[in-house]
RNA sequence: GCGGGUGUAGCUCAGUUGGUUAGAGCGCCAGUUUGUGGUAUUGGAUGUCGCCGGUUCAAAUCCGGUCACUCGCCCCA
């Protein structure tokens, strides 16, 4: 064993970063519960089949990017690399399939093999929102709305672009993907080595190719919309007037497919550019034929997920620790005595640190250092008169005081900031 | 899995066409200050130059390999 570092693609989450993500994580689960989105949580991994089926073998995330393993019992499971079909699968399990519909948020870890980049781990964290147990356009409409407050609120809307597009129920699929098998071979030998491959594993996925030779033939090829049934274009219909209604703006993106098999009819991605090719911050859709896929009953449902660590890079608040008072202890004498004191101002509720170092300067400077707003200064001629010193750390100031006197001070300092005045 | 870039002190980085004891800023430690921090000033410590091998009288510098990080492709959050 050499290196005293993290396995590849994983990450320590230093109190910096944590409280960076902390924040996405709070405001996640708030708006969510607005939307009446309830917390939940599904362990992090699963039998394999559990992903295995309903992503669809040929995808990318099945074929190459889980985690699987075998346990002693030599079952195959598999770390959890998305929460979409966790959810469903605990829904069913836990027999809610009667009480519908059920709305849950989950935040959590997942992994998946690929190579790191920047916003991109091996273990990396979602937060996420299931509708489960809707048919209706308006469940699309509630859970694109619900994320793009969640991203308003977070500061990061402006810099992100809704992109939305329909897949169609499952006849239109199979009408356009008969369509596109049809005109797609023709051009065989010009397509890309990539979109080559996909022509026999999944030719949807070809729409969304970036290869410039693969975007010049799609200019002519069949498109999704166009075979749409006349259903899948109401319900599509349906979600982008409910939006336009209520002033959430979106672009046609007809090049938007998603790479899992249980997705149908509605699909959307919040994408930033300040991300490299890391953009996609949020993305969701509608899922109606994953809980059969499972063995469940046919069951519609919407959701949306999004990357804890993406949204983390973007939002620019920074929140430093900060102490509200330091116990300063001169001598050892009075070590019992500020060790009180401090407990009794943390029973009050103020942040408080205890120096610890041989001197009264280093004690002191240690003070400041961790931003302390105010020193308590104990030693035994305090203890003798039963008072302390208070010192304003900004200023320089300093009195002794009553203890009680003290704790007042703190309270009206600490709430008014500069305007508590020592000589009062 | 495939391509490009980078790896020098805790952090950010200099380091010439290969040349002797490898540098700066910040941070850290200590003194000026034995019951008073922040500012100032003086001094100090710190490196297997990512790792292994090769070329050379001589390698942080050139070559090969390897590991890690990073940016892109693929795909996605």
């Amino acid at each position: 064993m050499k290196p005293m570092q993290p396995v590849r693609g994983t990450a320590d989450l230093m109190p910096r970063q944590k409280s960076q993500m902390n924040i996405v994580l709070e405001k996640a689960s708030l708006i969510a519960s607005r939307y009446g989105f309830q917390d939940m949580e599904t362990p992090i991994f699963e039998f394999t089949e559990v992903f295995s089926r309903p992503l669809g073998e040929s995808s990318d995330v099945v074929a190459k990017e889980t985690y699987s393993f075998e346990d002693r019992g030599g079952s195959s499971l598999t770390l959890r690399p998305e929460g979409t079909a966790s959810v469903m699968r605990a829904l069913i399990s836990n027999g809610l399939t009667q009480s519908l519909p059920q709305k849950f948020f989950y935040a959590g870890p997942m992994f998946r093999y690929e190579r790191p980049q920047k916003g991109r781990m091996r273990q990396f964290h979602q937060i996420g929102c299931e509708y489960i147990g809707s048919f209706n356009p308006l469940a699309d409409a509630e859970v694109i709305g619900c994320a793009a407050q969640f991203l308003s609120e977070l500061g990061v809307l402006h810099s992100c672009r809704l992109h939305l597009n329909s897949l169609g129920d499952g006849e239109s699929r199979d009408t356009d993907r008969a369509a596109l098998v049809a005109f797609l071979p023709h051009y065989k030998n010009e397509l890309s080595s990539d979109s080559q491959r996909r022509l026999n594993e999944n030719p949807l996925r070809i729409l969304d190719s970036k290869a410039d030779e693969d975007r010049e033939i799609l200019k002519n090829a069949p498109q999704l919309l166009a075979f749409l049934t006349t259903q899948a274009q109401q319900h599509f219909e349906q979600v982008t007037n409910a939006l336009d209604k209520a002033g959430i703006n979106w672009q046609l993106d007809i090049n938007l497919v998603r790479g899992l098999d249980y997705y149908s009819h509605t699909a959307f991605e919040f994408i930033t550019d300040e991300l490299g090719s890391q953009g996609t911050v949020l993305g969701g859709g509608r899922y109606d034929g994953l809980s059969a896929m499972l063995g469940g009953p046919d069951i519609g449902a919407v959701g949306f997920a999004a990357g804890v660590e993406r949204l983390a890079l973007l939002i620019e608040q920074k929140q430093e620790f900060t102490y509200d008072i330091a116990v300063v202890i001169t001598d050892d004498n009075a070590a019992s005595d500020g060790f009180a004191l401090a407990q009794n101002l943390r029973l009050q509720g103020l942040k408080t640190d205890i120096p610890m170092a041989p001197q009264l300067g280093k004690k002191l400077k240690r003070a400041s250092l961790i931003g302390c707003k105010l020193s308590f200064i104990i030693g035994e001629n305090e203890i003798k008169s039963d008072t302390i010193q208070v010192k304003v750390m900004t200023t320089g100031e300093q009195k002794q005081m009553e203890i009680s006197q003290a704790l007042s001070f703190a309270e009206k300092f600490l709430k008014h900031g500069l305007e508590g005045n020592l000589s009062e």
